[in-house]
DNA sequence: ACAAAATATGTAATCGATTACAAAAGTATC
DNA sequence: GATACTTTTGTAATCGATTACATATTTTGT
């Protein structure tokens, strides 16, 4: 049975097309015995709009992009619930690719903006390749693409962010507070902004407080569990162990952890050690992980609002560049006194 | 600046728009000198295929809906891996929505594919409810639903899942072999095929083994975490412990083992625990976790290829309707001789 | 009651690519 | 060189919704 267009719905309805397509659209615009009839013509037809029709028209894809590093990557997840949830309130689609692939197939991404298939690309990947980057900003249509989380330094787009250096004071604070004067990190990856940042907010806070700082006691990492672990091997190798580790990332933490006590470290007893970002899991880890919070579903939902309302309402030019979201301490059993 | 229009293209290469067309999705028709022509004013202009109009003419959104229940479960990213992999290669695009979304939202899944959002649909959960399953398979779209991993017992659509029943007997015979006559076993959410399935498996290995099953052996869970702690608790209050203990997940399994340790039970020296999946984490778990392993990459792949298959050439009746895929052992540090 | 303004509806062009059909050009055959 | 056939190209209709503009209808003000 083939779906039932708009032409149906007007022969059915007795009216024209343009008065159906006002009615559903812009229903002020009709009188209200006509929208009657046109709403029950809708329901005898069973009418479902046919999005590339509309798309085609309006010069609008109703969907947006959203570009990952990884889909593996666990972080991920409630921000692009928060995205999806947004979009789906507005009629708009969610579009995923990842870095990677778009890469692997020599496919350029600001193609998915020029050929209609997104209208605006939110990117949750800071590492792109600075051709690529160079090409985005080049673009026409740059003023529809925003970063969440991580973001490029040099170009200008809009973005969506967490409080990264207050985040990393307040960690530093806590294991100060808890009583721990000889405190590592394990950074993320070199180049990456939020490593970056986290990583000079640390030096900062320590500086701040009159704490001394050994080389030896930032380890280079790169987010992931198995650069935890190496960093753990690192830390064993000490001779002068500092008391308390605060990793860039909740996998930095757990991978730091696991190695530990495949070798009988104990945290917090040998260690305190914390997170960044509270993923789900931190909280079930064992033990259960000090962590800086970041609210992702409240970034993906902020991103998808700031992205949409640049769409459409493009002109407008009180439109917010870059909103910094709070993050906040959430103090569970991975850290303790020295 | 606007993008380039075939048109424009045309009129570049002083030929028909026809010819364009042409030179682009089917060059063999199209005269060798032509084709060069074509292709140099292509790239004169910098034109790029509109796809909203492409999908209105030729009735294809060149985009599959993928749903999920649950965003945040790391269960699903390397299907999803697999499956944006294939599209990709295909030109087509990867729309998400998860299906708690859809519900809330009050917008019909069927919708996608009759008003041209999707051409098909690939579907990760086996929990839909009734009244959406009947709506799925009575509509006319229906030959263009997959399911992947889960699916439903009573419809009939094309589906990919691993060989659940041979992966339990595998586990279970793993455990036997250890030298373990007292096993247990962890299930899925009521209700749920891969949970019955798996525990129907288990007890009729149990069977033909002729190892003694306690009814309080059998455990309910639900696939989570939260779930493994529980049934830790219901382990610990046992009179007569089982000596391991068959996880329907990797993520019950973790639960599990973790709320052991906090009671000071080792694994795997007071109990053997394996799980099911084998996702990313279970290997970087304490201990690394035994597991059977579904290769969820090759899941996505197989599910992208076969639906797109039917979707390409959906007349051919020698489609298949079910691809088993099979499973594998991994042993690793949670299970050992009792 | 009539003009002016406001509201409601219809007509038809439009978005940009695809494709059935027609026409033209080229090749082979005798 | 004429005929039949194949290959290449062009013309124009089409997909289904939106919307500028024109027209019809109703309301308002005096």
């Amino acid at each position: 049975m083939k779906t039932s267009t708009l032409q149906d719905v007007a022969r059915v309805a007795n009216v024209s097309t343009a008065t159906v397509s006002r009615s559903l659209s812009n229903p002020v615009v009709v009188s209200e015995s006509t929208r009657r009839r046109v709403a029950d013509a809708v329901k005898a037809t069973g009418y479902r709009i046919n999005h590339a029709a509309r798309n085609l028209r309006t010069q609008r894809a109703h969907s947006v992009l959203v570009l990952l590093p990884d889909l593996a990557n666990p972080f991920f997840s409630a921000i692009l619930e928060g995205i999806s949830r947004v979009l789906a309130r507005q009629g708009y689609s969610m579009l995923i690719a990842s870095t990677q692939h778009v890469h692997d197939s020599g496919e350029r991404l600001i193609d998915y903006l020029d050929d209609a298939r997104a209208d605006g690309m939110i990117v949750l990947d800071g590492a792109l390749e600075t051709d690529v980057v160079e090409m985005l900003s080049s673009a026409s249509q740059a003023e529809r693409i925003l970063f969440a989380c991580e973001w490029v330094e040099d170009a200008n787009f809009p973005s969506v962010r967490c409080e990264n250096r207050t985040g990393t004071r307040i960690a530093v604070n806590h294991l100060y507070g808890l009583g721990h004067t000889k405190i590592a990190h394990i950074t993320g990856p070199t180049g990456n902004v939020l490593g970056q940042i986290r990583k000079e907010a640390f030096v900062a806070e320590l500086a701040d407080l009159g704490l001394e700082l050994k080389a030896e006691w930032i380890m280079t990492g790169d987010f992931t569990l198995a650069a935890g672990c190496l960093a753990a091997q690192e830390w064993i190798a000490m001779n002068d162990r500092p008391t308390a580790v605060f990793c860039a990332s909740d996998q930095l933490a757990m991978g730091f952890i696991a190695e530990l006590s495949r070798h009988d470290f104990k945290v917090p007893d040998h260690v305190s050690v914390m997170g960044f970002d509270d993923i789900d899991l931190a909280e079930q880890f064992i033990p259960p992980l000090t962590s800086i919070r970041q609210d992702r579903m409240m970034i993906g939902e902020t991103a998808a609002k700031m992205l949409l309302a640049r769409i459409v309402t493009p002109s407008e030019e009180n439109l917010e560049r870059a909103t910094v979201l709070p993050v906040s301490l959430v103090i569970r059993e991975s850290t303790s006194p020295p």
